[in-house]
Formats: structure tokens, sequence, C-alpha cells
DNA sequence: GATTGAGGTAATCGAATGATTACTTAAAAA
DNA sequence: TTTTTAAGTAATCATTCGATTACCTCAATC
């Protein structure tokens, strides 16, 4: 296999290794089998377990933009998807009023890809890392830019949609999705957090998951 | 030193390293030497590192559900401190509205021993793990059924609240606070996301922290 | 047909880490 | 005074893990 295309294979194993076992968590090893190679390779091919974390960060984090990017591009240039009329408000709003249930269902479809999400919110939480601490705040503040700059939201608006967007990570990382129907608690917040989104997240959470 | 304090001590030691590095990213060798003793010992006082961790987990809850509850107790007994009398609305808001503010400052207050709430954070983050993933889950059960139940929030105030400490988790989690005054974008987002607590925080993010 | 170089792996090494064992010390009890 | 017990530690062991080394294989090139 070229190597180019054993890289992002590597890649996307080493995402769905650290988003659930974070960044100490997680083996060489670990991913190498995920990807199904040789240990050594791995560690071949990027150098460090750091590196490769890094690299992962960063993937996961382009394709938060990139998301984000097209689905504002779409609505400034008018076209509106099925998903994205119906979430549209009939009233007179404003643009990052109309922008931001759109958004908000483009960052839960991301769910489907638990380890997008996930590897950025480990990464939030090893602040204490040197180096992935610090790519870590350049990518949140990176994504704060983005929702205040192109999608134009207010100051309010852009922390509520951050919030929101943590609580989300928070639980699809404990895994509270697993528990649905057996915790009438956990059933409430998670139909008041996920709404329309709850099939999309139980058959992501069923789907993936990294055997050890 | 009587066991029943070396106890309590290695415990706030083990939350401030396992706040800091999350459970995989901490070594029983750390919590020793914050605590002052040797590593065999916090091994024998606990028997392992896992019933470490779910202790100071249970007691980093603990105090996160005492809190909330003491200021709810005070409001019903219309006892006002001089901070949530300030944070009071004017018109004729309900309990809920009213104690909202209450207690979203009484959990910022909760920042300033800075690995209560992170500590808790890193469990969520560890779902996967069995025995503190399952704990982490019905440890943020517990705190959705006290807001609203207790506090008797409806369902989106109480997502909401939970949404927002998320981001405050996350926030001091990252290190956000150290950047402060070197980052435009970061300042906004902190001065948004935590207003009059910006002190607070500040401070508590320079007073804490395990170093290496 | 020999050579080269890309794409890999098996074997292994050194450091780190959770846990165990065998002690030590000093105050209280007998 | 002797014994017991609580509060600790030094030394060490068995694993695990990231990284390194030395090799293998096979298609393309010379």
């Amino acid at each position: 296999m070229p190597a180019e295309e054993r890289r992002e294979l590597i890649l996307q194993a080493a995402t769905a290794v650290f988003s659930e076992r974070g960044y100490a968590g997680s083996t060489t090893d670990q991913v190498a089998r995920a990807a199904g190679i040789s240990q050594p390779y791995v560690v071949r091919m990027f150098g460090t377990k750091e590196n490769l974390f890094l690299e992962a960060l960063d993937r996961a984090l382009g394709k938060l933009q990139d998301n984000f990017r097209y689905v504002i591009a779409d609505f400034d240039a008018g076209r509106l998807s099925e998903q994205a009329a119906a979430l549209d408000p009939s009233g007179g709003a404003s643009r990052q009023e109309r922008l931001r249930p759109i958004l908000g269902a483009a960052y839960a479809d991301l769910i489907q890809d638990r380890g997008i999400l996930l590897i950025l919110m480990q990464s939030f939480l090893a602040g204490h890392e040197p180096v992935i601490g610090a790519r870590a705040r350049e990518g949140f503040l990176a994504i704060y830019r983005l929702l205040r700059e192109e999608a134009g939201m207010d100051e309010d608006s852009a922390q509520d949609f951050l919030a929101h967007g943590m609580l989300m990570n928070t639980l699809i990382s404990m895994r509270l999705p697993e528990l649905y129907g057996q915790d009438a608690t956990a059933d409430e917040l998670l139909e008041c957090t996920l709404r329309t989104k709850l099939d999309v997240v139980l058959a992501a959470s069923k789907r993936d998951g990294v055997r050890p």
C-alpha cells in the first residue's frame, strides 16, 4: 500500500483510539492494531506518539473547520439543504440567527465520526501537556474566531454555541447514549441535549468504539 | 500523623494530580510526592490507583453536591448573601429563575479549588474505563437530578446550566486563563464565559497547579 | 540479472510504573 | 520492662510501553 494511503489509515485509527482513551491512556500498539499493521511502523511513520497525536488532532480540527466553512458558504450562496431549510426560522431573523441552528446541525452531524469531536475534546483536557496543550488552545481559539468572524456570531451566541458543543462532547465521551432506555434521567438529558440527533448518536455509538 | 488526617491529605493531593493529568496520565508516585509521603504508602492506604481515583472522585462530587444544596437551602430560607442578592433579578422571576444565577456563582466559586471541578471533568472523559466510567455517569446524572428536582429547573434550563459548566471546565482545563492578556481572542472568550469570575479564576490558576 | 528503494516486521532494549515484601520507628498498652 | 500496634519507608519485582535495530520482501530500475 502506498505510504500516503497508509498514513491516512493510521490517522483514522489513531483518532479512534486517542478519542476513546485520551493521549496518555493510549498506546502506539493499540493504534497499530486498529490500523492492522505493526507497532514499529506506526512509530517510524510518525516519529513519536506525541507527533502522531498532533497530526490526528490537526486532521480533526481541519475537518471541523472545513465542515463549518462549507455550511457557511452554502448558506451565503443561498444553497439550503432540506435539513437546513427545515431549521430555518420563519420570522425576520438575522444572518447569525439563521446560521446558528444550521451550524449546530453540522456539528451534531460530525458525531457520526465520533473520533473527530472526541479527540478534540481529549486535547482540551490535556492542557498540561506542553506541546499538545498549546495546539489545543490554538485550535479552540480558531473555532471561536470562525464562529465570531465568519459566522458573524456575537460574543454571547458564540459562547452559547461552544457551551452546548462541550456538553454534547461530554455526554458522548461519557458514553451516556449507551445507557439510553435504561435510565429515565439519562434519557431525559440526552433527549434534551441531542433532540433530533439522537438516532444518529445512538447508531454511531454502537457502530464505533475501538475494542481493546 | 493519624491515618484519617493523612488520608484526607492524600485525597487532596490525588485530586490535584488527577485533575491536571487525568487518570491514565497520573502516577501513584506523583500523588505520593504531592502529599509528601512515599509511593508504597499511597498504594497501601488505597489498595489500587483505580480505587484512589474513585475516592477522590466521590469526594469531589460530594463537595459539589453539598455546595449546591447549601446554596439552595440558604435561598429557600431567605438567607441571601451579598453576592446572591446582587445577582437576584429585580422583576417577578420564578424560583428557578432566581436560583440559577446563584447556583452559577456557586459553581464558579468552586473554581477556587481547581481540582474539584477538573477531576470530575477528567472522569467524564474516561467513559471507556469500566469502573471509573460507570461512576462518572452516575455522578453526572446525580447532578442533573439535583438541578431538576432540588433546584426545580426545567429541562432546558438544566441543560443550559450544565452546558455552560462544561465550557467553563474546558477552558480551565485547557489553561486558557494563563493566556489572559496575551491573546485578544482568548481574552474575549474568557471574559464572555467567566464574566465577573475572571479574577477568581486567574488567581486560582496561578495559585494551583501541581508542578511535575 | 543485479541493484535499489519503498513498505513493511520480529526481536529487543531501557525506562517507567503499579504493586509487593520486608523492614524500621516510636508511642501506647500490658 | 516488654510487647504490641500504628505509621511509615527502602528495595525490588513484573509488566508495559515507546523507541530502536536489524532484518525481510518484492516490484521497479539499470
